[in-house]
DNA sequence: TATTGTTATACTCTATAACTATA
DNA sequence: TATAGTTATAGAGTATAACAATA
């Protein structure tokens, strides 16, 4: 590191791999936003307002993307009994089987594209992308104290 | 590499990361496909069709994106007097400085990012994300070979 | 009073189909 | 005929403000 300020280049593969996961997630029949919910429910977050602050999203995003997951029977949506203003979805079989269907488009493109370069420098991207996930766990964890007892 | 799929935490960090991208770019006062299109032209592309194919989205919605831009001013069309079919965008100056703040909020937020992770990890993700830039560039490069003169 | 979730509304990005102008 | 770009239209994701129900 030591960097004061990274290269446009890398600030801006970050951008530009957000469009090719978009790409991947088409081909299963899945949207980007409905993917990171997915994610983060089978993780086992599932009240609304949790969905949102760990998605960093408002809450009417949050039930749009579940309308339109619940439209399309990946989702459910339950009651709350300890607390009825509260709101729980559970993944039913066919968003789990969509999500896995996901996972696999998304590696698939990763590994396509990784393919091009030299298999030790392949090695040290996904090493990179691992990286970068226990800092947005960390990340998470840090932001969200005290809200993870409604997970 | 070696492995035949990519573990789901991977997959999915390439998901979040670009949701991270939205908040920085936000900050900035730009949206990430406005981001992707002005990293383009300052790269020196400029006709609409070319823009399409290298940011992969059809060419309505680079009208669309174009159209935004134009109206705050960060970009200007211009007639291709070689070809009167043709549109070619030019950044004004103030495009131009919204670019660089968008990549130095970028910037930050990676970094910030990987301030919580171990120094040399946080190296291995910078790197990282170079190399999924020079595969991006070496796809992009192939998709468009024939194209690339209209740029 | 405070919180959860939804509704109302508006804007951006996205695509496909149809159109105009030019080649 | 073919290509460049736009318009028309529709759907998803995003936000803020306002609301109802519950705590």
């Amino acid at each position: 590191m030591a960097a004061e300020q990274l290269s446009p280049e890398v600030c801006r593969t970050a951008a530009r791999l957000g469009r090719q996961m978009e790409f991947a997630l088409a081909n299963a029949g899945i949207t980007l936003p409905q993917y990171r919910l997915l994610s983060l429910m089978s993780e086992g977050s599932s009240a609304g307002a949790v969905l949102a602050d760990k998605l960093r999203v408002s809450r009417p995003t949050v039930t749009g993307i579940i309308d339109g997951l619940v439209g399309r029977g990946l989702v459910m949506r339950e009651d709350d009994p300890d607390d009825r203003r509260r709101m729980r979805a559970t993944m039913t079989p066919e968003g789990e089987k969509i999500l896995r269907r996901a996972d696999a488009a998304v590696s698939g493109r990763l590994l396509e594209l990784l393919g091009k370069v030299d298999p030790e420098r392949a090695a040290t991207a996904i090493e990179g992308l691992r990286v970068i996930h226990d800092a947005l766990d960390i990340r998470r964890e840090g932001k969200l104290q005290g809200t993870d007892a409604l997970a």
